[in-house]
DNA sequence: CTATGGACCTGAATGC
DNA sequence: TGCATTCAGGTCCATA
């Protein structure tokens, strides 16, 4: 589920609450896809500065050192703000809702494999699959970190993430675009559904050679990620308000996909059925007229 | 260096 | 109903 939205509004869920918190304990689950790289008793103690992200992992600024986490495919993290429990926090930040009564905080079930226990709250990751990671590092160009993150690309959002680049870096590559977004070493954060829903955006065929992407074309989808990014993020982040108060467990906001999971439906623009293929394992969704 | 395919895991949906 | 197969929002790594 997490692509960069999701993981921009799980941060943003609870950033400011963790923020100045200590960590008291952290409890592991099975393992997930790297180790911790720290003995996690090391951490206790420590004062979590604050969360930032970068792509798809999120960067857990602590006064010493740095935890690296990033969702995988099925990965989830819930806050529980108080010490003893009560329901998870996900909405954006204040006003805090009136508390309910407070539950214990439930132990760690079947897919809970990482929970960091603070003096302001728990975070915890839950991930069915494990494909998502906890990693500790010194600093973030320190090796764990660095390694991880050194390869990625711009951030879309960001003003590095500019047209002249982009069509540059385009122009090296001879993957079909869809791939060349999906890798991510151009540029960061659109995952499967969002690379198919940015090339809908910009009306160009996820087969096509990004090497034969024209400047102007070039341009309509740098602009078509950037909206397509932005416009999830705030429409989560509208929907995640009632999240909080019904149950952290349920789910993200619904997507708005015009060509994602829509095979044989029409296309929403010109009605022409919506085709399916296959890139690198991955599916891909496309209109066969609006997309050249 | 780039491009491709396999690997890692579990659970839900589909097919016979 | 039961069991096998396919698919799922990611990305690292080995191989050409």
């Amino acid at each position: 589920m997490p692509e960069l939205p999701e993981v921009e509004i799980t941060r943003r869920g609870f950033a400011d609450r963790i923020a100045g918190a200590h960590i008291q304990s952290v409890r592991l689950g099975q393992p997930l896809r790297w180790p911790l790289g720290i003995a996690p008793a090391a951490l206790t103690g420590r004062l979590v500065r604050g969360v930032r992200r970068r792509g798809k992992y999120l960067l857990m600024d602590l006064d010493h050192g740095v935890l690296l986490l990033h969702l995988g495919m099925s990965g989830r993290l819930h806050f529980w703000r108080d010490l003893e429990g009560d329901v998870p926090l996900m909405a954006p930040l204040p006003p805090l809702p009136p508390l309910p009564p407070l539950p214990l905080l439930p132990p760690l079930g079947r897919h809970d494999h990482f929970e960091l226990r603070t003096d302001r709250g728990h975070l915890r990751l839950t991930d069915p699959r494990r494909f998502g990671a906890v990693v500790y590092a010194e600093r973030e160009t320190a090796d764990p970190a660095a390694k991880l993150l050194h390869g990625l690309g711009m951030e879309p959002l960001s003003d590095n993430f500019d047209v002249q680049s982009f069509y540059a870096a385009l122009h090296q590559r001879r993957a079909p675009i869809k791939q060349v977004l999906l890798t991510g070493d151009v540029v960061v954060g659109a995952g499967n559904i969002y690379a198919c829903e940015a090339l809908f955006a910009a009306g160009i065929r996820p087969t096509l050679r990004a090497h034969r992407i024209s400047r102007a074309r070039a341009q309509r989808l740098h602009t078509a990620v950037r909206e397509v990014l932005a416009r999830a993020i705030e429409r989560g982040g509208s929907s995640l308000r009632d999240f909080a108060h019904v149950d952290g467990q349920l789910g993200y906001f619904q997507l708005e996909a015009k060509v994602y999971g829509r095979a044989g439906q029409p296309c929403l623009i010109c009605g022409t059925p919506i085709r399916q293929l296959r890139q690198g394992q991955r599916s891909t969704f496309y209109c066969p007229q609006c997309q050249k």
